[in-house]
DNA sequence: CTGGGGAAGGGGCCC
DNA sequence: CGGGCCCCTTCCCCA
């Protein structure tokens, strides 16, 4: 009875099947049951090593790799099934055919490239907080998705940047069993990113449109807890889960420092939810907290701008000339811009730094005209548009009513409409005032440069009722004065 | 359900 | 290189 049902489940298994040891017949009670995916698994492993071993001892090494002066010497099959950037060079034209194929390298130093090469041959990627950075634009350059996977990852988890609940697990496994599968994961993530985002299960956070905010267990995780377990060792036993790696972008709209306590939340490009948009309704001990995470982010954002190598990554084109054109690539994404000052710019989208806040309603900005803009039509009423007719106003047609810390303009006769004899209008004087000196970001005076609508760290929240069209008095010249 | 408008974010590029 | 402007896209709200 035992003996046909382990007979049915040889033939029933499958994927994992099981057979047995060697030396026993059929007719025999099996001693030991092997699974398929062991034997897979340990003949990579094995393979994996020997690769390794030969490496070192440079038996069999058919390619010269010149990093910034230091020879490297490895297998061109290898090379070839582990980096996208190999696979192009050693499948151009005849020379792919060569007895050897020399190649040399200047965009990453030695020590970055011994990283890549270590896990090419072991699975085991050496990450730190140090050299992150330059292992992911390595890994860019090389176009090895499985390590970016990593270092995203990686440098999430550093920087704290939350990710739902239900997939912070999946997460976690991510990093604990990332399959090293150098050869078929990386060529199963390529398939899989060819056939779009949809394919890809499940599908990136900046695909998705989830409206949950729970947030993930990755917030609080401690930076030196990740720096301490900085190699991230891949388990060959498992499956190419790297491809849940691509799942989690490092942008993540979701993150509670993204965007302010209280103000809208940002989901996805472009959109925002202004539900409760007059904000600063949270509770103080909320904000006390995001008020910390904000300034750890904002560290950690500084540690992620102090390792990021003086060239992120160049990429050459040709205009008509047959001149190269030089772009910077973004280390996060594909995104490339002509100028470094365009990709600092850029950078701030995946670093979650805002360093402009709104000193009415403390909402934060990555720039500061986005940050004008925003004061400007939200909280100065500088559009001389009737909020409720849409007819244009001047300064002696138009009164300034105040909504919160919200402002904007309506006409005399949509005033006697709403018939609020109680409605307190700012002057339109007081509302085109110039803000008066003020405190720049880091608290420090800086002079005119900087705008009253901008706040400091330490700063109060200003006050918003929130309540829908409640009309408050507001005192121009008072509140521009601090 | 749909379209328009508002607000916000991001890229390109000029000064 | 930073600031600023322009333009486009995206999302939400509301009629």
């Amino acid at each position: 009875m035992q003996k046909k049902l382990k007979t049915e489940m040889v033939e029933d298994l499958g994927a994992s099947r099981l057979y047995r040891a060697p030396g026993e017949s059929s007719h025999q009670q099996p001693q030991r049951w092997f699974n398929a995916a062991d034997i897979t698994v340990a003949h990579q492993s094995s393979l994996l090593k020997q690769l390794n071993q030969q490496r070192r001892q440079e038996l069999f090494c058919d390619c010269n790799l010149l990093v910034e002066g230091q020879l490297f010497r490895a297998h061109r099959n290898v090379l070839f099934a582990s980096s996208g950037y190999f696979r192009m060079l050693l499948s151009q034209g005849p020379d792919g055919l060569a007895d050897s194929v020399d190649a040399t390298f200047d965009v990453f130093s030695p020590e970055t490239f011994t990283v890549i090469l270590d896990f090419i041959y072991s699975g085991q990627l050496d990450l730190s907080s140090h050299n992150v950075i330059e292992v992911m634009s390595a890994a860019s350059y090389l176009q090895m998705n499985n390590v970016i996977n990593f270092c995203k990852n990686f440098i999430k988890s550093s920087l704290e940047i939350s990710v739902k609940d239900e997939d912070s697990e999946r997460c976690l496994s991510v990093s604990e069993t990332c399959s090293f599968n150098s050869v078929a994961g990386d060529e199963t993530l390529e398939q899989q990113q060819q056939q779009g985002p949809s394919s890809v299960s499940p599908p990136p956070a900046l695909w998705t449109r989830d409206n949950s905010r729970s947030q993930s267990s990755f917030i609080g995780k401690d930076l030196d807890q990740e720096s301490s377990a900085s190699v991230m060792k891949t388990n060959p036993s498992s499956p190419a889960d790297d491809l849940h790696a691509e799942s989690e972008d490092l942008h993540d709209p979701q993150d509670p420092l993204y965007t302010l306590p209280g103000s809208e939340r940002r989901r996805g490009k472009g959109g925002t939810k202004r539900k409760g948009s007059n904000s600063n309704r949270s509770n103080q001990p909320e904000d006390l907290d995001l008020q910390e995470a904000r300034t750890q982010k904002a560290e950690k954002a500084e540690e992620l701008y102090a390792t990021l190598p003086p060239i992120v990554g160049v990429i050459g084109h040709f205009n008509r000339d047959s001149n190269p054109i030089m772009r910077f690539k973004c280390p996060f994404c594909t995104h490339t811009v002509k100028r470094k000052a365009d990709l600092k710019r850029h950078l701030r989208c995946h670093t979650g730094e805002r360093p402009y806040p709104c000193q009415a309603c403390n909402k934060r900005f990555t720039r500061l005209e986005h940050l004008r803009s925003h004061f400007e039509t939200i909280h100065q009423a500088r559009k001389l548009v009737c909020r409720k007719c849409k007819c244009q106003v001047t300064e002696d047609t138009g009164h300034v009513v105040c909504e919160g810390s919200r402002r904007y303009r309506m006409c005399t006769a949509c005033i006697q409409e709403v018939d609020c004899d109680d409605i307190p209008m700012d002057s339109l004087d007081g509302a085109n005032e110039e803000p008066a000196l003020l405190l720049g970001v880091d608290g420090e005076e800086e002079g005119d440069s900087k705008r009253s609508w901008m706040v400091t760290e330490d700063d109060d929240l200003a006050e918003d009722s929130g309540a829908d069209l409640i009309i408050q008095q507001v005192d121009d010249s008072d509140e521009e004065l601090e």
